[in-house]
DNA sequence: TCAAATATGACATAAAGTGTCAGTTGTGTC
DNA sequence: GACACAACTGACACTTTATGTCATATTTGA
């Protein structure tokens, strides 16, 4: 089985080869290899044949055929990243985004599908951020962007460090409910579990960001609306 | 075969399952099951187990563990995507979209990787759109973007009708060199050959794109240099 | 015409998967 | 502690599948 992988891969490369060269750098005969490349053809994969002298087999030029296996931050990352895309590329180049979307979603489990399925609505799209905030981005951020990806697709909890903009660094725990784009800087509209109200968090300046056990229920847009204002870009 | 991938769709579900309940339901043995769980178990798949009474068999809370295979189209579209993305979401989302992108990058073949390679370095991203295009904007284009994505990223030539300012039809053959965001409006930095010069295509304005057969070579961006002004939008 | 190549069918054999059975270990309940 | 339940493992026969060999057809280029 691990044989086709193999042959798949072979069969990529450009040039034309022969089964029974094929057979022997596979260490098999010939008669395995029609079989195998019938069971690839049965898969889909477009092969090229050419009988007589000098022909040979290929694959026919494609790109997407092998198998891709995701770690977990990487699928979770994929999938917030696709979710951006499908706002923001403006229409051009999201057509077969959504499919991949789905086929990423078969993959999951009921209830992580349900997380990922209201995604797309907890991402905000904003106008572009105005010159004030711009000077104050921190370009290389050094926190760990993927815990706070984790926390806000699995609706958890998040402990950080927030440096204010008088650089007065707080301990908070946060819900992360919505994330909110002014490019190029991502805030984070979260309910806020030591002022117990409503905050909007720049992610340039959280520190220490940790996902927690405890999960959270995403809170209604209406909750956060007033903390948006498309003229002004926000200032926390 | 196919069980193996059922057994690890059920296994997803959150309740513990006995290997008896899991044999019965797939139509085998016990021992069968047992044999499969530790094939998945020897592919990494985190699968906790109960003895005991009321215990069982389960998948381990995870996300990204299953197999995801890509039409060309979609890979295409979701390496241009990632692109973008890494262009765009402002360091914060794509610490894990390397790795992907690395991932996607080893199932292709060398020349593919090449066409990949210095895909990021085509995709430019400039200010945002002056109300002027925005009011000009077509919202929803009915161009196929899936043929404009295989050209830009396949370097191949493009042959399309393209409707200028003054709504008039030209037909051209064009060597889609670079993709530039004036977002949320994409255009093309183009060689044109009808007209022979560098010109500036919108997306939004392509109207019947077509790949052809002939490929082309990347010009280097000093070429196109002029044809960006950082203060005004595009207006081709 | 011939040789090289894909392609398919038939059949014996080799390999892998499967089921039955027996047994071990751990866990909760009575 | 006894018992039932349930995850595990090993051994062996059996069944299914995969493979190799051989034969044959078909296309193609020199």
């Amino acid at each position: 089985m691990q044989r086709l992988d193999t042959l798949a891969g072979m069969l990529k490369s450009d040039d034309f080869l022969t089964v029974k060269d094929l057979a022997i750098s596979l260490g098999t005969s010939t008669r395995t290899i029609f079989r195998d490349i019938n069971i690839l053809r049965d898969r889909g994969l477009p092969i090229d044949a050419d009988k007589g002298r000098g022909g040979g087999v290929k694959l026919h030029r494609s790109w997407g055929l092998g198998r891709l296996s995701l770690t977990d931050q990487e699928t979770i990352d994929l999938l917030i990243s696709l979710a951006i895309s499908e706002k923001m590329n403006s229409p051009l180049f999201m057509d077969n985004l959504k499919p991949i979307r789905y086929k990423l979603m078969a993959l999951l489990s009921p209830d992580q599908k349900s997380n990922v399925e209201n995604l797309r609505g907890r991402i905000l799209i904003g106008s572009s951020a105005s010159p004030i905030v711009l000077s104050s981005y921190e370009l290389s951020p050094r926190q760990q962007a993927s815990e706070l990806s984790a926390a806000f697709l699995c609706q958890r909890q998040l402990s950080i460090c927030y440096s204010d903009e008088s650089n007065k660094i707080t301990k908070r725990t946060i819900e992360p409910h919505y994330l909110y784009l002014n490019y190029p800087v991502w805030y984070i509209l979260a309910w806020d579990h030591l002022r117990t109200g409503f905050r909007t968090f720049r992610c340039d300046r959280i520190l220490k960001p940790m996902v927690m056990e405890k999960s959270f229920k995403v809170r209604p847009f209406e909750d956060f609306t007033h903390m948006i204002k498309t003229d002004n870009p926000i200032l926390p």
